[in-house]
DNA sequence: GGAATAGTGTCTTTGAGACAATATCTA
DNA sequence: TAGATATTGTCTCAAAGACACTATTCC
């Protein structure tokens, strides 16, 4: 024991993202405890001494408790302390992103029976905490990064086509992007591969597509995203 | 209180980078307490709730107290937390990143009677705890950051020439920069401004400049630094 | 063959880097 | 004026963006 202080509480939350209609979306799940009992708020626990051997461990178990959610890409954030941040005193949280892909939600709810509310980022409710602020972090961390690195891709099935891949980054970033210039850049992204073989019914709104396009996956290697220096 | 649990100790830990012969340096002081009493470490501090508002209010509270240092400019690195990094058990450390420029901290010792370790951040003698992966990590970031933000500036006195300036990013990242390349986009910087009046001496060696260059400082509105689209 | 999306090629513009030329100072 | 550094201008090359063109599939 190393002071005769009292100690601040210590927490993770996790910013839970994903996609959906219209884009990224936040998965929120509502609080089991006072203050804000019953209001959605990211997804988070105590740090458990006892438990936990890193900080990761701490968010990889409030993940698979409370949303029955497996070994997903995580990034720290930032951590968030003071007096202000939770009224019941000093507290620090310590930040984390984590991408999933859509399926992984879904399957989530089917199997441990949570039911997630997933708003999108540029809407969301009233949060309880600093956990707006936290949210804004992240999705700003990710818009960055989104542009550097292939983060887009844990955002993704297995399997993406180009087209899949690009929707993302305009998606997250705003901006839209030129197809020739986009293919380009993307050819020689390093931790990205072909995969041989086709996709049927393309990835347009009318679903009836006609040509069949190049499928690829993440390099087996990494299951972290490479950095890069400026793509899009 | 919020949990029946133990909690872990929380700490803040201060990377301090100055300029110095040879490049970056890390000023790092003597821990008074044991374990690894007497070696040199980052300057940190104990969260306390009693005393502080905001972590940043505890690394502040530890440059003044233990350094003598005041009101500096911060960046939140990243946190450091599990069982194993500290031999009495389980704590976090959120580390911070200050730059200083040189006579600050030669003011410092002046003024407090403290005396730094001013060590090249590629020469780091064996640290205690993870104090090593921590400059590593404030490395990288100064390193990246110097070239797409205005952070060097924060390093030099308050006014500087170009070619001081220069010297910075080509210390910090490693690369040399074209003169001219590196004057037209040194232009186009927003948050730093001209000062009206010129320097003698010149900024080489021999010390015996000739023409006088302009000075230059950082916008008074910005204590921090701008964010660019990649400038060099 | 027509419709729709996938993928390629080309042209133009922009900007970075190399480097030459000029400017301004001290001794 | 010579020497040294500061500052500007010009040329070249490579990458980015715009956009037209070809390819492949389903119906």
């Amino acid at each position: 024991m190393a002071t005769d202080y009292e100690k601040p509480d210590t927490s993770v939350d996790c910013v839970l993202l994903t996609l959906g209609e219209g884009g990224l979306r936040v998965l929120l799940l509502p609080r089991d405890k006072e203050p804000f009992a019953g209001t959605a708020t990211l997804i988070g626990a105590y740090v458990r001494p006892q438990i936990d051997r890193t900080l990761e461990d701490t968010v990889q178990r409030a993940l698979r408790d409370k949303a029955g959610i497996d070994g997903v890409y995580l990034e720290q954030l930032g951590t968030f302390g003071g007096a202000e941040r939770d009224p019941r005193g000093w507290s620090i949280a310590v930040a984390y992103v984590a991408l999933i892909q859509t399926s992984i939600a879904d399957e989530a709810e089917r199997r441990s029976g949570v039911r997630f509310e997933r708003v999108l980022v540029g809407a969301l409710p009233p949060l309880p905490f600093d956990h707006a602020e936290i949210v804004a972090a992240a999705v700003e961390r990710v818009r960055a990064k989104a542009s550097y690195s292939t983060l887009p891709a844990f955002l993704l099935p297995e399997a993406f086509t180009l087209a899949e891949y690009k929707q993302v980054v305009e998606q997250v970033t705003g901006r839209i992007i030129d197809d020739g210039a986009f293919r380009k850049k993307f050819d020689a992204i390093p931790g990205l591969v072909k995969i041989e073989g086709a996709k049927k019914g393309g990835t347009n709104s009318s679903g009836t597509g006609k040509r069949p396009s190049q499928l690829y996956r993440i390099a087996a290697e990494s299951d972290r995203p490479r950095m890069l220096t400026r793509l899009f």
